[in-house]
This record gives C-alpha cells, sequence and structure tokens, in this order.
DNA sequence: CGCGTTGTCAACCCTTTGGTTTATTACGCA
DNA sequence: TGCGTAATAAACCAAAGGGTTGACAACGCG
C-alpha cells in the first residue's frame, strides 16, 4: 500500500489481520471497551489500541466517550463497500449466480478482449 | 501480518492493493500474459511480476506455461471465501438482506439459543 | 487530595512490502 | 547457432506493520 488515498485499500488491509477480524465479530454483538476487546487475546492492550485506530482510520468502527472508557461500535459502510467490489466478481464465485449468467451471456454477450483492450475499471 | 498460516488474511491482504485490483479486474475479461497485464501500470514488469506473486499465494490466481508465456486466470474459489465470511455481516449493510432475514425468520424460524438451553425440541 | 483504572502516545525493534536496477533463464525463430 | 522477447531471480532500499516497554492524561471514587 504506497499511500492512504484508497479507502478501499484501507478497509481490505484492516480485513488483513485475524486480531482484527475478531474484534469486529466481537463488536457484531454490541458494543465493547478497548479492555473488553483486548481481553481474549494474548497481546497487549497497547497492541489492541493500535488495532482499532487502523480499524477507525479504515472507517470499520466509531469510538465514543464515557468518561474514561472508549466504547467501540461497528460500522457498517465499509462493508458495504466491499460487498459492491465483490458483486463485480460474483459470477465468478456464487453457483446461484452461475446460471443467471450464463444466461445473461447467451442474450447480450460481452465484448470481447480485442474490442475492449483500455480503461481498466477497478 | 506475522505469519502466512492465514490463507483468509493472505486474500485480504492481496486486495489491499489497488494495482492487484485492477490486475484481478482484467483477468475477469479472461486470460492474459504478463506483459498484457503490466501494460496499464507505470511500473516495471518486475513490480507486476511481484504483484502475480502475492495474488497467486493467496489462490486469487494460476499461472500456466505456453511456450515463454505465463498466462494468468482468475481463481474463484477465495474469492468464495471473502463472500462468506462477508456474510455473517450481511445483516449489518444489506438492506434487502434485512427483509430477507425477517421473512426467513418468520418462515422457518431458527433455534434460539435459549430453546438450546431449554432442550426445547419440535 | 491521592489512588486505581482506562486508554493513548512515543520510542524503539524487527519483519514485510512495494518498488528499483541488474542479471539470468527459457523459448521461438531466422 | 545466435538474437530478440517473456518472465523470473537476486540484491538492495525506504517505508509501513505489528509488536514491545515506559510514560502520561483523564476520569471516578474514597
Amino acid at each position: 500500500m504506497t499511500e492512504a488515498t484508497d479507502q478501499l485499500s484501507n478497509v481490505f488491509a484492516a480485513l488483513a489481520d485475524p486480531t482484527r477480524r475478531a474484534i469486529l465479530a466481537r463488536l457484531a454483538d454490541g458494543e465493547a471497551s478497548v479492555n473488553e476487546l483486548a481481553e481474549p487475546f494474548p497481546v497487549s492492550l497497547q497492541a489492541i489500541s493500535k488495532h482499532l485506530k487502523v480499524l477507525e482510520r479504515a472507517g470499520l468502527i466509531t469510538r465514543g466517550k464515557e468518561a474514561q472508557w472508549r466504547p467501540c461500535r461497528l460500522e457498517p459502510s465499509p462493508l458495504r463497500e466491499v460487498g459492491e467490489w465483490m458483486e463485480q466478481y460474483r459470477r465468478f464465485w456464487d453457483e446461484r449466480y452461475e446460471r443467471l449468467d450464463t444466461y445473461l451471456r447467451r442474450m447480450k454477450p460481452r465484448e470481447t478482449k480485442e474490442e475492449k483492450e483500455n480503461g481498466h475499471k477497478e
């Protein structure tokens, strides 16, 4: 990752760590404090704090303020972005969509490699 | 990423780069050689070769041998794994799923945690 | 006030990553 | 055979990642 300008890259990078994914799984059950989140892991609290910063920068969580606690909350919108990105490949991996895709190909054939050959779309 | 034992982490890490995602998008249109894949990007061929190695290690592509060409092909299964991981959060971001979920729960209710604990059986 | 709790900041370490340049392998073809 | 093309390998570099320890800020409570 060269720079932080690309939000989707930040989200994927944040998800590329089992500890952070476990934190998200915990937050799917509801808000939690940093200590609560850190409890299951064999690393320091500071390490978890860093993980939370990564998740926050990716927009996957937000943190509130309640006395000395910083309750963390799951934020859905980056996951929605990932889901939308995935849609573009759904025909490759979702069998239910494969049949639909075959049907669509027959009705409206796609451009061939030669016809396209420019403008890569992410 | 401390180690490579976690395949899902490898996949997310591989997706956390716009160049690699663009390569996948290109491969969604069909096989391509390394030079074809490298053409749109302002980096060296060697850099692209490294990106391809990352994608291959994540299982997102496979490479064949045809004379001196190494045609790359998109592989769907890691995307399926990502899709399955996403499912667990779908209720947070997919509005359509929320309605469907409500519907399915009503038609064919799943056992709740309490019902299991109470040994409730139909 | 002083103390324990919650959490972040800062400095440091080592590994990984993404890029470069140079060199090398493997193949088709004249 | 030798040349040009396709692609990888190797060595190197700067920056980012994930971890640690130690210090410090903010708050509730006795």
